[in-house]
RNA sequence: GCGAAAAUAGCUCAGUUGGUAGAGCACGACCUUGCCAAGGUCGGGGUCGCGGGUUCGAGUCCCGUUUUUCGCUCCA
């Protein structure tokens, strides 16, 4: 058995040589985890992407999307809190390589004296019984003083230095308090730096004039400061939701695992508006479904775990991961997020606007309640080539690799293969091809033993070869042969459209999904 | 960002104490063949990731750098 590591990279190696996945610009040696999609993983992430669209507004009719621009307003990244959380000041122990962000840690250091003090306190307290007078206590022993007093010193500095931005300055009250990292036990720190996760750039021409813009960081904000523009213009009534997709942007300090974290990506989105009070009812709706449609796939139930976070972000009242077994362990594919009112408040404190949800069944006005389903692109693509890659022993001891993908998601769904190319089976090939274009994805082959030619298609996950023999001139039959059994079977050319649309419609997925 | 490892043809890799850059597969043409990676002939493709240094001479030794993988870290 290969480990896991030899999987993921046999997975990476597979997905370069066959078209799905290069590194960027990889003629100028590549950039940071930035990665192009090829041929033949454009079409299948253009699959999955129909799959989860298809899923979202085909199946819910109080579920439509809209695709907002990237760039946005900058106050959108003030009142959505991206601003501040993403410009956190980090510092490095270089005994321990820990990083921690320097904030917390002059907070924690403040929170040590405030322990001292209360010792002491504590201590007093049992000595002198129930006469004693903390406040008092507090404004006259002496060590307590002398903490409070250098408590009060660092809260100064501190808020200053923050207000000012000045990094140098919040390294130099660790150093000056004698911060020690709890790993290494050392005071041996790096300079304070400023990771700002979001890309900017200027808007207008001319220097003095131009406006600082940013990538959008996550897609969810183009939801919510058109929610109110969707739920007037297409008359819509809570419960309601609005789905995206779209590239987002995050300037991490470590971007790594190939497509699984990268600084250019992919989201799909679904931000559902409810009334307040019913929150948690669609979050649990909306866990199942959203399971559901991972699990129609087939790559096996035990591949999926729900990862409930104990920490929620400060604008969640509950939130859950949907995790997949990647080769290298467990990994978040989809977040489904209580976001209660957060941002639909914050925008509208930020933009002045009143952007509340005029209620008709009870005639009262109120900020709805958020339930969000995010999914990253790249990491469901991820997930889908980690299945369906299989290195399968055959019997005359050789190995074929072969994608298994659903045959919804295939890239190419059908290649024809005349069996020689003379006696005019190109030809007709070409003819079948012809018939069958408007529909689905063809590929066309003639070089080769056939039994290459169906090694080619299988590493590419491609689940029909149509192969046209000296017979089929007469009898206008073809041969099917399916990817996953090796099996073949005789089958009139007009059929062909009927059987293969059959099998790489979405419908059976979607029922799947829609079942109760 | 720190630490470790790696980088030679499209892919997988070999390349001896420093001495003219190789194999298999893949790719193109032609011939033969025809149902699960077939054979033959010919051909295209590499300034050995990039930049310096040592040397008469560097794929090989040294320094820097980029990219990738792994560990730590981070992850609204």
């Amino acid at each position: 058995m290969a480990s896991q590591e030899d999987v993921f990279k046999k997975l990476i190696a597979h997905s370069k040589e066959y078209g799905f996945v290069f590194p960027s610009s990889e003629i100028y040696d590549g950039l940071g985890a930035v990665y192009d999609y090829g041929q033949n993983g454009v079409e299948l992430k253009n699959n999955i992407k129909k799959y989860w669209w298809d899923s979202m507004v085909l199946l819910h009719e109080n579920v439509v999307g809209i695709d907002a621009a990237i760039f946005m307003h900058p106050t959108t990244w003030k009142a959505s809190g991206h601003v501040d959380a993403f410009n956190d000041p980090l510092i490095d122990n270089k005994d321990s390589k820990k990083r921690y962000r320097a904030d917390v840690l002059i907070e924690d250091l403040m929170a040590k004296y405030d322990e001292k003090i209360n010792k002491e306190v504590e201590k007093a307290a049992k000595r002198f019984g129930d006469s004693f007078d903390a406040e008092l206590f507090k404004q006259t022993n002496p060590r307590v003083l002398e903490n409070s007093a250098k408590k009060n010193e660092i809260h100064t500095r501190f808020v200053k230095a923050l207000n000012d931005s000045d990094l140098a300055e919040l390294k130099q009250i660790i150093v000056d308090y004698e911060v020690v990292c709890p790993i290494s036990g050392t005071k041996n720190w790096t300079d304070v730096r400023q990771f700002n996760l979001m890309f900017s750039t200027e808007m207008g021409s001319t220097a003095d004039g131009a406006l600082t813009v940013y990538l959008r960081p996550e897609t969810a904000q183009g939801i919510f400061v058109n929610y109110l523009n969707v739920q007037k213009t297409g008359r819509m009534r809570i419960p309601f939701g609005i789905a995206q997709i779209g590239k987002a942007f995050r300037n991490e300090i470590v971007a790594r695992q190939f497509i699984f974290r990268m600084r250019e990506f992919e989201q799909m989105e679904m931000q559902f508006f409810v009334k307040p009070g019913t929150e948690l009812e669609y979050f649990n709706k909306w866990k199942e479904t959203r399971m559901k449609w991972h699990k129609a796939l087939g790559f096996g139930d035990n591949k999926y775990r729900f990862h409930d976070h104990d920490k929620l972000a400060h604008y969640a009242n509950a939130a859950t991961d949907i995790e997949f077994e990647m080769p290298f362990g467990f990994k978040e594919v989809e977040g489904i997020h209580s976001r209660t009112d957060f941002d639909l408040s914050s925008h509208e404190k930020y933009s002045g606007k009143n952007i509340k949800y005029f209620d008709p069944e009870i005639n009262e006005s109120y900020t709805p309640y958020v339930v969000e389903t995010s999914i990253g692109v790249d990491r469901m693509f991820l997930s889908v080539m980690a299945s369906a890659y299989q290195e399968e022993a055959l019997e005359n001891g050789e190995t074929r690799v072969v994608l298994k993908f659903p045959s919804a998601l295939a890239p190419v769904k059908l290649c024809v293969m005349p069996l020689v190319k003379k006696d005019g089976l190109p030809e007709l090939a070409r003819q079948i091809i012809d018939d069958l274009k408007f529909d689905f994805k063809c590929a066309y082959d003639e070089k080769d033993s056939i039994g290459k030619r169906y090694r080619r298609q299988d590493a590419i996950g491609t689940p029909f070869c149509v192969t046209v023999d000296h017979d089929s001139l007469n009898d206008n039959c073809v041969t099917i042969r399916h990817r996953d059994t090796m099996q073949q079977e005789r089958v009139k050319i007009s059929d062909l459209e009927n059987i293969i649309g059959k099998a790489v419609s979405m419908k059976e997925l979607f029922k799947k999904i829609a079942e109760k």
